[in-house]
DNA sequence: AGCTTCCTACGACGGCCGTGGTAGGATCTA
DNA sequence: TAGATCCTACCACGGCCGTCGTAGGAAGCT
């Protein structure tokens, strides 16, 4: 038992930007810096420094490394999975619910975010077997 | 369809701070900064002027608002409902999941953060009639 | 070799946030 | 009324974040 809950060792906590950089590293699985504003939404397409900006951050903070060099370019791997950096984010949030899920299931049922039909779903789910932890929705 | 989505007029956002002394706001109903102050559990009692600047900062949010004066000292008052508060902070927080519930929950529900049985309990509060929207443990 | 292009390293800035200090006016109390 | 207290208004500061600019070195093209 205990295999889900023990080991968190608290990822590092990422800003929103610094999670969509992520984002992209994780679907491309290593890239450079300009690769990563190239797959950007075109929405968000900031300068080229700015998103070198957020990886160097990103390394200062452990998220990514540096796995090798082509031409003068660095290219960067993610050091922490996608589901550890989400977990923190989670935790993070839950805070202002006291840490627990509930009462913020509570509220999103309330508001009419969350429906019968998506509690369903989530029973078969769990009932289920999991698979990785989903994803936001890609554009 | 449509009834709870459509009127939400983007309350004001808070940060987590503020949204703790909203919390003792919407407790007490209206109150002055040492009021305030006072309610704070002690493990989170910062500088009587910290109270007071980030009452200030509501105000200028126009998340309160000065309903008289006792003494020299003002009294303040929500202008903003808790429900209305969390519903602006959740939906912000969902956009990190692409704006909806649903990924979330799958998240919480893999991280074992959400059990069957509150699954179960939130399908009786939806079928059945809801109730305030549940606040944050309080301590 | 020389020019153009790309990348890096680093600095900067303004906004927000948590934090609290100071000055000075308003109240209360003896 | 004089002193002690309380409260307000305002300023400051450091950290984080999104944003980008600049300087200069490395690579590639002709």
């Amino acid at each position: 038992m205990g295999k889900t809950l023990k080991s968190a060792r608290k990822s590092v906590k990422l800003t929103r930007f610094e999670l969509e950089v992520m984002e992209e590293l994780w679907k491309l699985g290593r890239g450079s810096v300009r690769e990563v504003l190239e797959v950007l939404p075109s929405r968000r397409r900031p300068a080229y420094t700015t998103v070198q900006t957020i990886v160097r951050r990103l390394e200062e903070k452990g998220a990514v490394r540096r796995i090798k060099k082509i031409g003068n370019a660095h290219i960067y791997q993610p050091t922490v999975s996608r589901s550890a950096a989400y977990r923190r984010l989670v935790d993070d949030f839950l805070d202002f619910f006291g840490g627990s899920a509930r009462p913020l299931m509570a509220h999103l049922a309330e508001s009419g975010r969350l429906s019968l039909e998506d509690l369903h779903e989530l029973e078969e789910l769990l009932a289920a077997d999991p698979d990785p932890v989903a994803p936001p929705a890609d554009e």
